[in-house]
DNA sequence: ATTAGCACTCTCAACGAACGAGTGCTAACA
DNA sequence: TGTTAGCACTCGTTCGTTGAGAGTGCTAAT
């Protein structure tokens, strides 16, 4: 379809105004080294491409810029991996140092590297915790009418809530609860565990245990609340820092998006492996037509657990940040396999 | 000093450009009913006014602009409290509504609709985990070589961190642990926790308890990683907002601000009961030079365990924002009290 | 097939005039 | 004596104009 001139045209374009974000023109690319073609050929080929749909003009006599359909081209045929050097591995790396550390530490600190290695704004979408499962109960009394639920799962992730005990309980009540619900409950999945805290509650009314009834109702309102998606955003404000959002209400109205849209896998899907990249329009939502999102997934052991994202301007560094993110879950799902099922690397 | 007719004439002054974020000129003011003067009464007075400081120009024939030492005369001798709507109380006293829920939750909630309510960004400083006392210890075991260690603290607070097990450690070996931890750790304060977990580990060596050394070791570094201040940011975007931050070089500085510096305190006083207002430079922080800082404090019982603040131009809307952070942080102390101590409302 | 040359188009920055909002001052007024 | 009306003046803002510069499309030459 194309020749192989005005693929190098368009690579060359591409690369261009990615780093420049500047549209151009013929006579800049003809000065390239390895563009060994004089500006009028070069026109020529130009006006294919945007014949074609591949570049676009912002106006009659301006430069070119890459379309979006560009962009998918580049991204599908044109992307060489990039070389992440050794201190930018070094700095990934350093995430998992301290190795004793709280996987949501870990993960917000992976957030904040991964916008600072790009400089845009990265999203992590934390351990999808309804997917493990419950390894311990405890309850710890704090006053006379309340205390701490405390469930571990498998995975080391700790939930608590803060519950009230109706008059009358003693400790050796709870004490006995527990036990309950370490016999019944272990190994149920986080996301069924409402439904079967009530089987549970229910079962033991018949079997006349009543005395229990208040406090698991009581615990079995404070488990209710639901559990929304943990994400987690690291340098929000590098949008800013794009020339494309000079425009105050395209930041703003993306801002907007970041911290309204509690419901990213909109945005991104979480569930598919591997990287994925989403170009300006793809991302289905008005205030991303200038965005790119690029999402990469990590797993535990062989289980997708999260995904971590770039979100930067469709003229975004493709090359550099699809390598940065496979180093980046890459090392995640290494480290996190190790740290919560003690697989030795 | 200044006479009635030129305090009326400032206040008239600062309120209007505290609404129209345009400097205000003599005619505008006389048009208000409360003001019976003509505009050449007026330009006097604001020529006096701005020879005593308190109003400045942003050129020779433009109105005027109250100056920081108008906003502070302002502040400390025109504020008058502003009736919150009985609608907006309901919204405060929403995120109490599901009683069930972790300390963490409401904080994060509260500066969400704190900053929905003032349309500016607010800051919620958690609370100091440092000076919570340990209630209780527990240790549950992961795989073979891991565990997670959780302190529960006496105001329902929950820390876990996952640390390795040496081997050859049983699980009986960790229950006695767990026991001993909860013997001489009970009561301590969590700050000093690092210190008196080695204190405690010496002691046992050198009564020969020599078995649990390792083990030791390793919940120690666990627990050595420093706990930072927990800042909650509530409308970040917010500030795009607001007209004085047009200017994206502006914006681009506080929000840098806002994300590199974990050293909170050093712009707002935690320490200080009561309503403090911060006005420009009083801040100061050359990218605070806009922006006015109103704090308030909130506590659990007698003990001040955080911050609640709200960071917006200097021309906020002082009345409005001071009444506020008044329920707020009344509200969040009597409800933690509550849901911490057990206090009866 | 490629390139040089040239007329054409469009943006952008600079300049200046017209306009309007607001002031300071003076003189009139109660 | 304190207040107000009137008026000249200042400055920022807006809007059209103009000239320079960058880049194109097309045609003719290589």
């Amino acid at each position: 379809m194309l020749t192989n001139r005005q693929l190098l045209i368009l690579q060359v374009t591409v690369d261009d105004f990615i780093e420049t974000a500047q549209p151009v023109g013929s006579r800049q690319i003809s000065k390239k080294e390895e563009v060994p073609y004089s500006p009028a050929t070069i026109r020529n080929d130009m006006a294919d491409l945007e014949d074609m749909g591949f570049l676009e003009k912002t106006h009659t006599s301006s430069g070119r810029v890459p379309s979006q359909k560009g962009y998918r081209y580049y991204v599908d045929n044109m992307l060489t991996p990039q070389l992440i050097s050794k201190d930018e591995i070094k700095q990934i790396r350093s995430i998992f140092e301290d190795r004793m550390v709280e996987t949501e530490q870990i993960i917000r600190k992976s957030a904040k590297i991964l916008s600072e290695l790009t400089s845009y704004t990265s999203i992590l979408l934390g351990l999808d915790v309804r997917k493990h499962r419950v390894k311990r109960f405890s309850i710890v009394p704090l006053t006379d009418d309340s205390a701490v639920a405390i469930i571990v799962t498998d995975s080391g992730h700790v939930e608590n809530r803060v519950f009230s005990i109706p008059e009358s309980y003693t400790s050796s009540d709870i004490e006995q609860m527990v036990n309950l619900l370490n016999e019944s409950l272990v190994g149920v999945h986080l996301h069924e565990l409402p439904v079967k805290l009530e089987v549970v509650t229910r079962t033991l009314l018949n079997q006349r245990v009543g005395h229990f009834n208040e406090l698991f109702i009581s615990l079995n309102k404070s488990m209710m609340i639901e559990q929304e998606d943990k994400v987690y955003y690291g340098g929000k404000m590098q949008l800013l820092n794009q020339p494309e959002f000079n425009d105050l209400e395209k930041a703003r109205s993306i801002m907007y998006l970041m911290d309204h849209v509690s419901q990213i896998p909109s945005i991104f899907p979480v569930d598919k492996k591997g990287i994925q990249i989403h170009i300006g329009s793809e991302n289905n939502h008005l205030a991303m037509e200038d965005c790119s999102v690029i999402t990469a997934s990590y797993a535990i052991g062989d289980e997708q657990m999260g995904s971590i994202a770039i979100i930067g301007p469709t003229r975004m560094d493709y090359k550099r940040v699809v390598s940065l993110l496979d180093v980046m879950s890459g090392d995640l799902s290494r480290e996190l396999s190790r740290i919560l099922l003690g697989h030795h690397g």
